[in-house]
DNA sequence: CAATTATAGTTCTATATAGAAGTATAGAAG
DNA sequence: CTTCTATACTTCTATATAGAACTATAATTG
């Protein structure tokens, strides 16, 4: 026999999905985790088994729970091996996906820049994790990629082996850390390289690059990670949707 | 009293949400209409409110309907005024979002060329309607368009006067042809002008540009229109979310 | 042992009902 | 005329209930 938290001018169903919303934010519910049954829920907080559905409706559609007929309401994991590279957006040129392998060039811990901190929300001067990545397809250079990202949050992700990581960090992140990236924005631009990065990516520093800038968010749309991709801007294929 | 159509063994919700779907996007219930209450719907269909409530939820799931308590349930209609670029993404070195001047160059009716009318799922020859437009900044030229829409579809674009076409053309759509516009796909580019571009943008060949094509659909997902942005990649910025 | 059947648990669909809360309008009161 | 009040209509919240549809497991049957 549970109670209802929360503002007790707000509707019940709301109240029930506040609740269990901040149950899986603060991690006491997991991702995978079954919930308690509709009607195990009704009589726990002592509500009528519509009212318990109406709420749980709520956070499938905010896309923190999933049901199945039968079975039961999951909080919702992350299809990272169904759709691999759902925020992989670059294409080669006839609009395929392409998967490039991946090289961590640098992985330290320093004070982090001031823009980034002020995307990630982040006190200026705090520590993060700072990693750099070379994108390769046959061993030739394509993306240069610098992630950021704040520190008591990921600080597991600085003892593993960064030699055994794949391409693909969110399930990473979601696994060691138990940080979860459900959206992301996105900001490209065209720009000419500085010498260094002209030098890494093989290319002439008067060869266009297109660099895209990432804020990828979790749960209660926190800032978890940023990261900048540049690449040369020949052939470069980015696709996207608007709703 | 009315009858639910469509597939007996779909739940009654999702017939009546089919029907009504089926009813706008026939054109027979427009943008800002009304519909009747949620009672009067239970009692014509012959069903328990929660259940005509539940088919009209989805609708406004979908985006296709609004309500407002106390007031009604409506077709919904698009918030140009209110969002006006919903699709524009372009911005300034600052992320501010511009606002550029335009200026149509060409209206033709002409047979659609086959990769276009792949993407807009048209037989190869039909005739479309093809706008080429300027867009500019404090006259000078940012981008070149080109837009292509199906004919039998918006064919009362051809005898408007282009001359006090404003720079948001979906409106016009909507207003003219009772086509409307819900969401698009893009795909970004960067590429070097072919000389006629390189001219009308007064750009040097050797520039790169960014090319921005687009498929914008409506109710049912239908192709309405196709377009093609292209402009100097430099002070180029682009926007978007990814869910 | 393998295949079928029964059973219990889950979500899903649907009905019926009641009152709260917001909106618009007509009429009364000042 | 302006303000308040009553009324009717709308969506919104909540309860109670029943059975369908789907899943997993245990028990039974061959």
């Amino acid at each position: 026999m549970e109670a209802l938290k929360g503002d007790y001018r707000l509707p019940r169903y709301q109240r029930l999905a506040d609740q269990i919303r901040d149950e899986i934010v603060r991690g006491d519910r997991k991702p995978g985790d079954r919930l308690p049954s509709e009607n195990i829920l009704a009589k726990e907080y002592q509500l009528a088994p519509g009212t318990v559905r109406q709420a749980l409706s709520q956070l499938v559609d905010e896309g923190i729970l999933e049901r199945f007929h039968g079975k039961g309401t999951f909080v919702r994991r992350p299809q990272f091996d169904k759709s691999l590279f759902r925020f992989f957006r670059f294409r080669d040129p006839q609009g395929e996906v392409i998967v490039p392998e991946s090289q961590i060039l640098r992985r330290t811990r320093e004070p982090i820049p001031s823009f980034i901190a002020g995307k990630l929300k982040v006190k200026e001067g705090e520590f993060a994790i700072h990693f750099q990545r070379l994108r390769l397809i046959k061993n030739q250079p394509v993306l240069l990629e610098e992630i950021w990202l704040p520190l008591p949050r990921f600080k597991e992700l600085l003892k593993i082996d960064t030699s055994n990581l794949g391409p693909l960090l969110y399930p990473i992140y979601d696994s060691v850390c138990g940080q979860f990236v459900l959206w992301a924005e996105e900001e490209l631009t065209v720009e000419l390289p500085d010498s260094e990065a002209a030098k890494t990516l093989r290319i002439d520093e008067s060869e266009p690059i297109m660099v895209i800038d990432r804020l990828a968010r979790g749960y209660d749309d926190v800032p978890l990670e940023w990261r900048r991709y540049r690449g040369p801007a020949s052939n470069f294929h980015y696709r996207t949707e608007i709703h």
